[in-house]
DNA sequence: AAATGGACCAACCGCTTTAGC
DNA sequence: TGCTAAAGCGGTTGGTCCATT
């Protein structure tokens, strides 16, 4: 049943790709494309997994991979997005070209948010749940009650716009997820789900504990990145912070 | 000069989704 | 239609380099 397996273990390099093995790789592709990973290691004469060649291509050996440090644009890009998406490396990739999910999640890691924790702003925006322990988001700090109110609030708009995007996929098939997350929030569909913040407002959530709310509750946003940062999305939007105050379903 | 620790990054691991049989 | 492998993705690890002691 199914597909054959795609390599056995045994034989398969692994580790560091040599100089030799990059040449033959991208002699390979050059001349006949990767429309296999499976069958190419074979016929490029790698003693590599499929797996293994296609993450050297993807994240080393393209063309169109940009090499070198990451400018103040992009880096800002990448703070934006991450407020918005999380930790959705590929989707983050997308919108800078060039750059791969693992260069960027790795900056990410090394740099910016080592950075966002030593000036105390990641707290309060694009921490992912990822990079909260269970011990942290047990406690009872307004800030990190917030944060996780933002992640819930992002992850339920996210599910909110999926739906429409699935609609969207089948009409136009050349547009990223991230594309489409934007395009739809930037929309007719974004508007309506951002008016939810016109809703009459019940009770300040840092004063409420989570379980005992029972209707839509306003996150403070006033340091929000996954809150300001959608209305600033640089690809583009019309909305200002105060549209953007945050609900979510209690 | 050697030891140590931190920063950085390429590559691997394992889970989820997609698609072939 | 269900099983399975391929592909995609995010998390993690391990090696290397460099600064500090």
């Amino acid at each position: 049943m199914g597909r054959t397996p795609s390599c056995d273990k045994e034989g398969m390099k692994k580790g560091a790709w040599t100089p030799e093995e990059d040449k033959l790789l991208v002699h390979y592709i050059k001349k006949h494309g990767h429309d296999c990973w499976r069958t190419l290691p074979m016929l490029a004469g790698l003693r590599r997994c499929g797996k293994s060649c296609r993450l050297r291509w993807t994240n080393y050996l393209r063309p169109d991979i940009k090499r070198g440090p990451f400018s103040s644009e992009e880096e800002a890009c990448i703070i934006r997005l991450h407020g918005m998406l999380g930790n959705r490396w590929a989707a983050i990739a997308s919108h800078l070209p060039g750059r791969t999910d693992n260069e960027i999640k790795n900056f990410w890691n090394t740099h910016l948010k080592k950075r966002l924790l030593s000036t105390g702003n990641i707290l309060q925006t694009s921490l992912s749940p990822s990079d909260c322990e269970p011990s942290t988001l047990k406690s009872e700090l307004p800030s990190t009650r917030h944060t996780v109110q933002c992640e819930s609030f992002r992850l339920e708009g996210e599910a909110r716009l999926s739906i429409e995007s699935s609609m969207l996929r089948s009409s136009s098939t050349s547009k990223t997820d991230c594309d489409i997350f934007l395009k739809l929030w930037n929309s007719d569909v974004g508007e309506k789900f951002r008016n939810i913040a016109k809703l009459p407002k019940k009770e300040e959530a840092s004063e409420t504990p989570m379980s005992q709310t029972s209707s839509w509750t306003k996150l403070e946003s006033s340091s929000c990145i996954t809150c300001e940062e959608r209305s600033s999305i640089s690809c583009g939007s019309d909305t200002t912070p105060e549209q953007t105050d945050c609900y979510r379903p209690g």
